[in-house]
Parts: C-alpha cells; structure tokens; sequence
DNA sequence: CTTTTTGCAAAACATTTGCATGTAA
DNA sequence: TTACATGCAAATGTTTTGCAAAAAG
C-alpha cells in the first residue's frame, strides 16, 4: 500500500457542502436532486458513494426510515435540536428534550464515544386528528 | 359506510400470532419464509398487507433500518425500547430513557396526539475506539 | 350475493455494483 | 503515469399495486 486516502473531487465536495447546509436530515435523492437542479453534474450512484464516504468518516450521520435513508452532516453537539413530526399534514414542531446530558451519560456507562443522537416523535396534530372524524 | 371492520381470514391469523410469537423484531421477507417453511401457503404482498394493518391498528410496531422494516407485537407500553449503534462496528445496546412519559408530554402540550417516537443515539463503542488507533 | 382479501406478477423505489472512462496527484 | 473517482446502466432487494379469483359475512 503506498497510501492514498481521499482524493479531492469537485463532486466530493458538492456533496459535502450541499449537506452542510441543510437544516435537517435529507435522503440521497433529494440531495442528489437539489444539486442537479443547481447545475451540479453528478450522478446519483457518487452521491451515495460521497455520502456513505462522509458516514464512515464520522463526517455525517445517518438515520433509517420507511423511505429509506437521511443524512446529516454532523456539528456540534450543541447545536442540534430534535423534531416532533405529524404522519398526517407533516407539520414539524421543535421539541426540546429534557436532559440533554443524559444521552452522554448513558454512553459513558456503556463505554461509547457518543458521536451523535435523534430524537424523533410522530403523532397527529390536533388540526389533523379533527379533520379526520372518520376512522 | 354499511359498516365492516376487517375480514378473519387464516391468513391474518398466521401472521399475527406468528408475529406474537416472536421474542423481538422480524422482517416480513424473514416471517414469510417461516410462515412458508411451516406449510402456511400465504403470498408475500399478503404478509406486508397484514403487517401493515397491524401497524395501523397498532397492534405492532416496527422500526426501520438498513434492510427494511422490523415488525415486532405490541406488549405494554412500558416494553419498547431504544438503542445506541456504534457506527463503526455496528454493535447495537438496548438504553433505557430516563423519562418515557416525557414524549407524550410534551405532545400534549402541543396537542399532538402520540402515535411512536424514535430515538438513536450514535456512537463508537470502547472495543472500536481503542482498535482504531489508526486513522 | 356483496365486499374484502388473497395471490401473483409487474411496478416502484432505494441502494449497490461492474466497468470503461475521466482525472487528481 | 497510475490508482482512485465518476457515470451509466444493469443488478439487487424491499415494499407496493393492479387485477382476477377465492373467501368471508
């Protein structure tokens, strides 16, 4: 192995960028999408290989959904907040937990290096749960 | 609406007690196959149909990841659980919230009507930290 | 009988991979 | 140069759907 890490690729660094400046998490399509109507030429198969790269380089986390996965670009710790989802309309509310300290500790017990953590609660919105009186 | 609910089919009943009969979660591809391998002549879409229904009904519940959805019977409320992945190797630990009634608090507060919440938290766990001394 | 469920195969999607070609280093 | 990254299309794997036939009520 003469070493060689990463290689510096404008289609690298679109990825990385694009995923820094989301707000939340998003799916490879999507981004592979927004970039694409941003001029990017990319093709969908190096958003994944970027993405998954990102991942594995604890650049990004990634979270499973019945759509399939989202990514986010990792920051700190600090800055994250978590969302409260309605499965009806998609409205998203802010939440903020109540111990945030208590995701270290948990780790601490366990031995893990916390890196990141979600938090996500779905429900129905009053609006929604109204509208639906059929059921 | 002349009123009909749902339809007791044998069908139904395999997947639902073949479902409650499982210790923890299980993919539908993976129940289909047993169901299969124990003589019951039931199609997959079926399967996914009635894992569906229960879902709706909440009568189970399932998580996502990677590979696709996990279904798993609902038991008491006090019986869900999260986890804690490492992202490096995988290895995945049972974590106990400290407070399981604050979901549906703060929903309340917000008047949302809970329906399941997530939470993951990432990380790199201590066998992975020390052998990664490279990097 | 009437309406829901099933099965099957096709359709939809998300994600990965093989390979020839492009391109950092 | 030369090994790694990209693109494209084909391959995978999961989940959904259309529709005619079977079953429940």
């Amino acid at each position: 192995m003469t070493s060689t890490r990463t290689r510096r690729t404008a289609q690298g660094a679109a990825v990385r960028t694009a995923l820094e400046s989301m707000a939340g998490f998003i799916s490879a399509q999507e981004l592979h999408r927004r970039l694409s109507d941003d001029g990017s030429k990319i093709g969908i198969a190096t958003v994944y290989r970027q993405l998954n790269a990102l991942v594995e380089n604890q650049e990004a986390d990634a979270i499973s959904t019945p759509e399939g996965q989202l990514y986010r670009a990792c920051e700190d710790p600090q800055t994250h907040h978590h969302h409260m989802v309605c499965t009806s309309c998609g409205t998203t509310i802010e939440i903020e937990p109540p111990d945030e300290a208590w995701f270290t500790s948990v780790a601490r017990t366990h031995g893990f290096d916390v890196h990141s953590h979600t938090l996500e609660v779905f429900g129905i919105c009053s609006a929604c749960r109204s509208a639906s009186s059929a059921r």
